[in-house]
DNA sequence: TGATGTCGGTGACTTTTGTCACACTGCATG
DNA sequence: CATGCAGTGTGACAAAAGTCACCGACATCA
């Protein structure tokens, strides 16, 4: 039974809920899966319900017009989408793609429930501004790295943040990976590469990098 | 007294809030005056209140490390400033500047009132839940702008929005400022405002530029 | 083992943006 | 009205980033 798995989820990675929001969620949440490389949310899709991750990883960046990937920052296990609450309260149609990057797996709070979620459930309210929060700072830190930072400083930032996120120094990008999410071509991420190599902050591998340090 | 100014301030910019809400931020918001250039909040400063402007204008930028002040957002009557009530909330601090571009009031209202209005008046969350988004649209749309537009365009873009926000054709900007504002030097804004009038989209004076169309 | 495709390296070049130097203009102020 | 200053214009150059062309290394698979 659904329930059961879905409390376990619960009790996991959302404790701070108070006990009848976790009923709550438990008898009205979905859990969906989605494959790696699927995506959750597309430009302009209406939102139906808040998204929370419980398993997996989640990759929210903005589309360029000619399709380039400029990266924002992931969602995991534990987080929720901001933007499907923004977008799910208002009805609005998102502004960013969210692709899962593995197996992933989320839990789907109709859309209906967020009122009563919010007037009934202080541990909710909390969690909803939190995250709120948390999303708008991470903008903020992007635009300060696009806005007054040059490419080598992006390119560090960006490993740093790899590395922390995804929790491992064995970076599994390829360069075109890097460029597409910064925004800029291949061959300026390799020659940067190279000078990181050079002051050895990372070793080039085929396929992976390793960040030192 | 006091609360017949605010009374009003509210009925003519939040007609949307219900009676007893409005009877209950008359009661416990306080009203404040910022002069021009005075700031109403600083990067690392702890946010004690939730604002709301009532009067005159707010700029909101982010400052980078050599203290360059890149544009975000403007603030306007009826609008809040959503960074307050995220840092309110959480006891966070500050990590934007905004400052008073003209003579401002605004009205302050205790965080300590936040959860309780949240929770009481439904009007009231969904006019945060609107804050949220639209602010996060237009950091959405900051990013655009930079990570995948040149100066040209982003200049336009730039030129077009002040015309908008400020409901004037006559822009009262220096080249310095807007220089400023998109954190570049002053030249290529030159460079460019010429391309531009050439191009028949503005035309320019000493100390402020015609934008036409 | 040869064919193919992805990944990465690199030189040469262009474009865009930033910097420096200096000149000009109109306004304000004493 | 002389002086100073903020605002602007502009040429020359430097630096950063983007583009193009092409190469080689490695993996996979028929």
């Amino acid at each position: 039974m659904n329930h059961a798995i879905i409390s376990e989820y619960i009790e996991r990675l959302f404790p701070q809920f108070e006990p009848a929001l976790k009923r709550k969620l438990i008898e009205s949440a979905k859990l969906r899966d989605f494959e790696g490389g699927e995506m959750l949310m597309q430009t302009g899709q209406n939102m139906r319900s808040t998204v929370l991750i419980v398993e997996g990883m989640v990759k929210l960046y903005r589309e360029g017009e000619d399709g380039q990937e400029f990266f924002m920052y992931y969602l995991q296990p534990g987080n929720a989408c901001a933007l499907s609450m923004i977008c799910a309260t208002k009805q609005e149609t998102s502004q960013v793609m969210a692709k899962a990057i593995e197996q992933t797996k989320v839990l789907m709070i109709p859309i209906s429930l967020m009122d009563q979620l919010m007037r009934d459930y202080k541990t909710w309210y909390y969690f909803v501004i939190e995250t709120y929060r948390m999303r708008f700072e991470e903008l903020l830190f992007v635009i300060d790295n696009i806005a007054f930072k040059a490419m080598d400083e992006r390119l560090a930032f960006y490993l740093k943040k790899q590395a922390t996120d995804l929790n491992t120094k064995e970076l599994q990008l390829t360069h075109s990976e890097i460029a597409s999410d910064l925004n800029t071509s291949r061959e300026v991420i390799s020659r940067l590469l190279k000078k990181m190599e050079q002051a050895g902050a990372i070793k080039m591998h085929r396929n992976y990098i390793a960040y030192l340090s």
